[in-house]
RNA sequence: GCGCCCGUAGCUCAGCCGGAUAGAGCACCAGAUUCCUAAUCUGGGGGCCAUGGGUUCGAAUCCCGUCGGGCGCACCA
C-alpha cells in the first residue's frame, strides 16, 4: 500500500526520542517503502536482496543532497536496467514533501535535493539535542570492555605509551556516544620478572637512602630516579632492616610498594592527558584467584591445551636451542607457526598463559572486548584471539573480541630519531611532551591519522610549529562562534529561531555538513576509527571559516548584521548549533573547546 | 624464512562496509584585513593512487602475485 507510510519529518520527535536514526537512516526508509510501493505496482519483483543499498550524501555537493545506488545494484537482479528502474523510483521519491528534485545521473545514481525546510528542521534538531546530538542507541547498551595503555607499573609513562592510550580513550568515549556501556580497562602487569627487577632497583636506591655509595647503576636495574622517592619512604618506615637481608624477605614487601608508587605516577600520567580508567587489573590478583588454572583445565579438557615439546623458533638460529617439554596452546589449529607455551618451565605462568585468563575474566562482565595494542605485539594476536574465543564459546557465551593495533611513534628531534630506552632510562617521558605542547595538541595530533599507518612525532616540529597544528585550527572556529555570540549578546541580538527561513544556500551548506556528524559518529564506532571524528571537525571548522570570510568582502554575509535584528538571530542560532558540534566532536576526541584563543 | 601493518601531490596525511572529473594541510605562485579575532579566507600549478593480474555495471578501496618500508617471531613483557 503506497499511501501508507507517512513521508513528513518531524524534528520534534527526533528530538525528544534521542533515537538512533539520522537524516540518512530516515531516508533509507522512505526508500524502502518507495520499493515496497514498485513491488506492490509488480514494477519490482519481491525478495531482492537489499543490503547493498546505500543512502548518503554525494562526494559532490553539486549532485545533489542525497544520493542512493538503489537503481544500479538492484537492476541485474530484477531483470532490468538501471536508468528504468531508476525512473520508476524517482517517480515514488519524488512525491516526498522533503524532495524538491529528484534525478539520475551517471551510471544510474538518484539524486535527491531536499527543501530548505528540511534542513532548518535539521538545525532545530540539532539545538534541542544539544549536547547530545550525534548520541545514539547503535550499541543497544551493550557492554564493551576497552583495555588500553597497560603499561608496565616500572617507571612513569613515556611517549612510546602516548598514541594508545589516546586512541584507545577517544575509542571509549566513541563508544559510549554510539549507545554502549563502556569498561576502561587497564592491565597491570604486577607479576612477571620485570616487576622483580623493579623492587630490586628499589633495594638498591634504599640502601642509598641509607647513605650507602651504590656507584653506577648496575646492568639490568632501571637507572630512574623516580625510584628514590618510594626507597627513601621504605628507608623512612624499616630503617636498615633489609639492607644485608636475604632477597626473600625483602622482594615481596619492594615489590609492592614499588608497584603502588609507579601506579600513582602513571595515574597522574594519564591524568594529565585527560584520561581515567574505571578499572585496574592486578595480574596477580588474577593469579592468585586461580583463574589461569580455570582455564589451563578447561583447555586442556578441550584438547587446546597439552603437554608438548617447544620447538625452536623458526626464522632464528639460537645455539644452544635444548627442547623442553611444557603444557602447550595448539595455536597452529589457529595460523600460529607454533604452539605457544602457557608456562615456563620453573611452573609459573608465561604471560600467555595469565593473558588468556585474564581476559576469560574481562568476557565475565562484557559483551565484547576490544585491546589496544602496540604493533610490538601483533605476533600475538592469533594465539589469544583463538584462546578467548575457545574460552568464551565453551563458557556458553561467545564474545567477540577485537584487537585494535596502533603502529610506532618514531619520535624525532630536529630530524634525528630520539632512541628510547626504559632500560637505560633514556627516554621523553609523556609529562614532559605534554607540559610542553599541551594535552589538546598531543591528544589532536594523535588523533589525526588513522592508527594503523606509522606516524612520525617530531618533537621540535611540534613545539615550534604548534600554531599550525589543526587543533588550532578547529578551536579558533569554536573561539570564533563564542566570540561572535558574545558580540551579540552585547548588542542584544541573541540566536533566534522565529526567521531561519531567511537563512541562505551559504548558511543551509553548513547545516548539510553538520548534519552528516551523527552518522559519522555511528559510522566511527563501528569501525573503531575515532580519527575520522577529527577529519569531520576539520572540514566543519573549514567551513565555518570560509563562511566568515564572506563577510569580508559582503557584510551583508556576516553573523550580526546592522540593522538586521531577525537575520542576525537566525544566523546566530545558527552560530550557535555550530559551536554546539565543534564541542560535541572535541568531547569525543578529549580536548577542549576554548571560549577565546 | 614466516606472520601482521603500511605504500595516494615535492613533504605530512584523508578518502566513510566499491560509486560519479582522486581531496586537504605544508611548501611554491598570485590575491583578500577602515570590519564579529588574518591562529582566517580566495584562486593557481602539482598524482600511471608502488607494480602486474583477477572479481565487478563500476576498484585507490575487495582477492592473488611482485617490489619497497615498518614491526614481530624463546620459557621476555
Amino acid at each position: 500500500m503506497p499511501g501508507g507510510f507517512q513521508f513528513s519529518r518531524k524534528p520534534a520527535n527526533r528530538a525528544t526520542m534521542l533515537q538512533t536514526q539520522t537524516l540518512y537512516s530516515e531516508f533509507s526508509g522512505y526508500l524502502a517503502a518507495a520499493l515496497d510501493a514498485l513491488e506492490a505496482a509488480g514494477t519490482l519483483p519481491g525478495g531482492l536482496n537489499r543490503g547493498a543499498i546505500t543512502v548518503e550524501p554525494p562526494r559532490d555537493a553539486s549532485h545533489g543532497d542525497l544520493s542512493t545506488n538503489a537503481a544500479m545494484v538492484l537492476a541485474k537482479p530484477a531483470g532490468t536496467n538501471p536508468r528504468v528502474l531508476a525512473e520508476a523510483l524517482v517517480a515514488e521519491l519524488a512525491k516526498l514533501p522533503a524532495v524538491t528534485e529528484a534525478s539520475i545521473a551517471g551510471p544510474g545514481f538518484i539524486n535527491l535535493r531536499l527543501s530548505d525546510a528540511t534542513w532548518i528542521a535539521e538545525l532545530r534538531a540539532i539545538a534541542a539535542l544539544a549536547d547530545a546530538y550525534g548520541r545514539s542507541n547503535m550499541g543497544g547498551g551493550s557492554t564493551v570492555n576497552v583495555e588500553y595503555v597497560s603499561a608496565n607499573p616500572t617507571g612513569p609513562m613515556h611517549m612510546g605509551h602516548c598514541r594508545g592510550a589516546v586512541v584507545g580513550d577517544a575509542l571509549a568515549t566513541l563508544l559510549e556516544w554510539s549507545g554502549h556501556k563502556v569498561i576502561r580497562e587497564y592491565y597491570v602487569n604486577d607479576a612477571g620478572g620485570q616487576v622483580d627487577v623493579l623492587a630490586r632497583s628499589v633495594h638498591m636506591r634504599y640502601r642509598e637512602a641509607l647513605g650507602e655509595d651504590v656507584g653506577e647503576v648496575p646492568e639490568g636495574l632501571y637507572p630512574g630516579d623516580y625510584l628514590v622517592p618510594v626507597a627513601q619512604e621504605l628507608a623512612a618506615e624499616f630503617g636498615d632492616k633489609y639492607v644485608a637481608a636475604p632477597e626473600g624477605d625483602w622482594l615481596i614487601l619492594f615489590r609492592t610498594r614499588a608497584v603502588a608508587a609507579m601506579l600513582v605516577m602513571i595515574k597522574e600520567d594519564l591524568a594529565l592527558l585527560g584520561i581515567s580508567h574505571d578499572l585496574f587489573s592486578s595480574e596477580a590478583e588474577l593469579q592468585a584467584a586461580g583463574k589461569p588454572e580455570q582455564a589451563e583445565a578447561w583447555l586442556r579438557a578441550h584438547d587446546l591445551v597439552y603437554d608438548g615439546i617447544l620447538e625452536a623458533p623458526k626464522g632464528k638460529t639460537i645455539e644452544d636451542w635444548e627442547p623442553v617439554a611444557l603444557p602447550l596452546f595448539r595455536s597452529t589449529k589457529f595460523g600460529d607457526d607454533q604452539d605457544r607455551p602457557i608456562k615456563k618451565s620453573d611452573g609459573k605462568w608465561t604471560y600467555f598463559g595469565a593473558d588468556l585468563a585474564y581476559h576469560f575474566q574481562k568476557a565475565e562482565s562484557a559483551d565484547a572486548l576490544v585491546d589496544i595494542w602496540g604493533a610490538d605485539h601483533a605476533g600475538t594476536v592469533k594465539r589469544i584471539r583463538a584462546a578467548v574465543a575457545a574460552l568464551t564459546e565453551g563458557a556458553g557465551k561467545q564474545i567477540p573480541f577485537e584487537v585494535k593495533l596502533v603502529q610506532m611513534v618514531q619520535l624525532l628531534r630536529n630530524g634525528e630519531p630520539v632512541k628510547m630506552s626504559k632500560r637505560s632510562g633514556n627516554f621523553v617521558t609523556l609529562a614532559d611532551v605534554v607540559r610542553e605542547v599541551g594535552k589538546d595538541v598531543v591528544r589532536f595530533t594523535m588523533l589525526t591519522r588513522k592508527p594503523e599507518a606509522q606516524m612520525d612525532f617530531d618533537f621540535a616540529k611540534v613545539v615550534e610549529a604548534s600554531k599550525d597544528n589543526p587543533v588550532f585550527y578547529v578551536q579558533y572556529a569554536h573561539a570564533r562562534i563564542r566570540s561572535t555570540l558574545r558580540k551579540g549578546e552585547g548588542e542584544g541580538i541573541v540566536p533566534a529561531d522565529a526567521a531561519l527561513d531567511r537563512l541562505g544556500e551559504e548558511e543551509l551548506a553548513l547545516v548539510k555538513l553538520a548534519a552528516q556528524f551523527p552518522r559519522l559518529v555511528e559510522a566511527a564506532a563501528a569501525a573503531r576509527e575515532p580519527h575520522r571524528v577529527a577529519f569531520f571537525l576539520y572540514d566543519l571548522a573549514a567551513a565555518l571559516h570560509s563562511y566568515w570570510n564572506l563577510g569580508n568582502d559582503k557584510p551583508e554575509k556576516r553573523f550580526i548584521v546592522a540593522q538586521d535584528q531577525a537575520l542576525s538571530g537566525a544566523r546566530l542560532y545558527l552560530a550557535a548549533q555550530i559551536g554546539q558540534l565543534i564541542r560535541n566532536g572535541l568531547a569525543i576526541l578529549g580536548v577542549e573547546a576554548v571560549e577565546e584563543m
